[in-house]
Order: C-alpha cells, then sequence, then structure tokens
DNA sequence: AAACAATCGTTGACTTTTTCAATGATCCGT
DNA sequence: ACGGATCATTGAAAAAGTCAACGATTGTTT
C-alpha cells in the first residue's frame, strides 16, 4: 500500500482536525502495521491474511472456511485460494465437518505449526517496533480498547 | 471489503490467540468502519478517501499532493485521482506551489466546505455508531493512543 | 417423505484498487 | 550552468476485491 516510507515523519498535517478521525488513525495505523508485518512474515512465505488462517487452524477451534470469512472480513472465495495455497505447501488441511458435512474445517499439520511458532516469534517484535511508542501499559489498553470496540 | 455482515457477533474465534494480534484488531475495526463510513458518505458523492482530502483542503493547512499522499498512505497517483474527481465536482481546486512551483496546493472552494460540513456531521454519528461499546473516556483514551502509536 | 428454500465451498467473470516505471517541469547543490 | 533529485501526471501491469452461479448438503414445510 502507498509509499514505502519506513521513516517515522511527524507531518505537519496531523494538526488538522482530521488527525482526530478514529478512521483515518485506524487506516494509517493499519497501513504502516501490514507493511511491517508482510516484511518480516515474508521470511516464512506468508502474509498478514494467511498468518491469520494458520493460526485459527493451530488454535485447536477447528474453525470452518465460513467462520474464517466473517471473523476475518473475508470473502468466502478469498478464505478458498488462502487455505488452497496453505494447503499446497502442506501446512494445514482440510478435513469434514462434524456436524456439517457441507462445511470443510481447516486445521494445521505439524509443520503448520512449526511454521506458525516462528512466524508468531517474528510479528511480536514487528509489532512491539510498531507500537514503541507507547508504554507496555498503554500497549495493553490499545489491544484492549480495540477489542471492545470490536466486541463488546 | 468482505461480507457485508452489519451484526454485531462475538465469533467464538475470538477466543483464539490471535483475538490479541494488533494487526488483525485493526484491520477487523478498520474494515468495519470503512464499511459504515462509506455508507454514510455516500450521500455526498464522497468515500473515506475522498473526504479525507477534502478535509483537509478545508484545514487551512495548503497540503500539497506529495503530502497528502504521505500522510494518507497513498501512491502520489492515487491522490491525482481523488483530487481529479473533486475538482471536476468543483470542491477543490488546485493552486501552484508557493515557494515550489512544481508543486500543487489542495485548497477547498466555498462548495467544497458546504458539502465537507455537512459530510463531517454524518461522520460525526457514524463514529459514534460504531464505537457505542466505549464510553465517552474510552473513546477518547483510543484516540489518543491511536495517534500517539502514529507519531508520538 | 417429498418438495422447498437456505447454506457451504468452489469457480469464474468482472470491477476496482494498487503498484510501478516513465515523462516534463522545476528545484537544489556544486 | 550542469546534474541529480523531486513534483505531478500518465498509462500499463499486477493484485485484490466483488459478485453471481453451481453441486452438495442441510433444515424446514407441507
Amino acid at each position: 500500500m502507498g509509499p514505502q516510507s519506513t521513516e517515522v515523519e511527524t507531518p505537519r498535517l496531523a494538526a488538522a482536525k482530521i488527525g482526530n478521525d478514529v478512521g483515518l488513525l485506524l487506516a494509517k495505523l493499519h497501513a504502516t502495521g501490514s507493511l511491517l508485518n508482510n516484511k518480516a512474515l515474508a521470511d516464512y512465505g506468508l502474509r498478514e491474511r494467511s498468518f491469520s488462517v494458520l493460526t485459527l487452524a493451530c488454535s485447536g477451534l477447528e474453525p470452518t472456511q465460513r467462520e474464517l470469512a466473517d471473523f476475518l472480513s473475508l470473502d468466502p472465495s478469498q478464505v478458498v485460494s488462502l487455505v488452497d495455497d496453505l494447503e499446497h505447501r502442506g501446512l494445514v488441511k482440510r478435513a469434514q465437518g462434524k456436524q456439517d458435512r457441507r462445511a470443510k474445517i481447516i486445521v494445521s499439520t505439524a509443520e503448520g505449526r512449526r511454521i506458525h511458532n516462528k512466524a508468531r516469534a517474528a510479528l511480536e517484535v514487528c509489532e512491539q517496533t510498531q507500537l514503541e511508542g507507547l508504554s507496555e501499559d498503554e500497549n495493553l489498553q490499545l489491544r484492549a480498547l480495540l477489542k471492545k470496540a470490536l466486541w463488546g
């Protein structure tokens, strides 16, 4: 997305009223974060989204593709592509739904969990870099507020 | 973006560790917010991005297109499209840069400010809807934390 | 039990968005 | 004045998003 500036500028435009617009703040932080995250995940052949899918596949929650689509705010067809990719690389596999035979449950392979652990460690470093302007308390506060805004 | 669920579900998948991933939380809140914002702005022929450009044009800060691109995390060519659109509709105009004649300064027209005021009011309602799970204090806290994370 | 509508994953077409290199004009340092 | 850098702009290529249709399966209605 956009330009590749890794620099941390304090643009004079932040003074504008729009600097308080939640939508813009989210967009900006999300944009810069994605850049860093994808760069960090590239070493493992992953991107933010495939990492999310892999994480949920490793979670033991046995998500269906529909649940993945809902939770990740994706179109079902996008989930197909993501799972296809991970499955071809032997990181996850599709299992038949238990109550519903239409649904496919996505579960991780041993190799998938191996890769996931490494990638997760890299991502944590990455997050800390992005939020280095925040104290440990503020970091936790931010997470809590985002979660509360999303699902009470 | 993704599916059109306006419903506020509390998916069981939020239980996964990934429910604490800042990147995902930002992506999700940004996704649902964009949907609402764009819907609210549609009445004025605007979207999140053209609204941002219009806001900065109305700010009196006289931003150049390059500054807009940097601040909004967009490619310069995308700014060209956005400004083209707003200019054709008479909401902003391009003025010559003062020190730098290569640069174009984007300023609002009277009509642009008129539209902007209406759109901004609509957006505020929208934001309040999205963050209704948060108290007034928490709302302010969230903004402050996002700003601090972005530029100290 | 048979018919019906709804849902799941999948595919493919279509549109929008993003990315990137090239260009003329202008600026800056030497 | 020269050379390299930056600005806005264009256009093409790549990626991402949207959407309707399909077979298989489920739940619901009659």
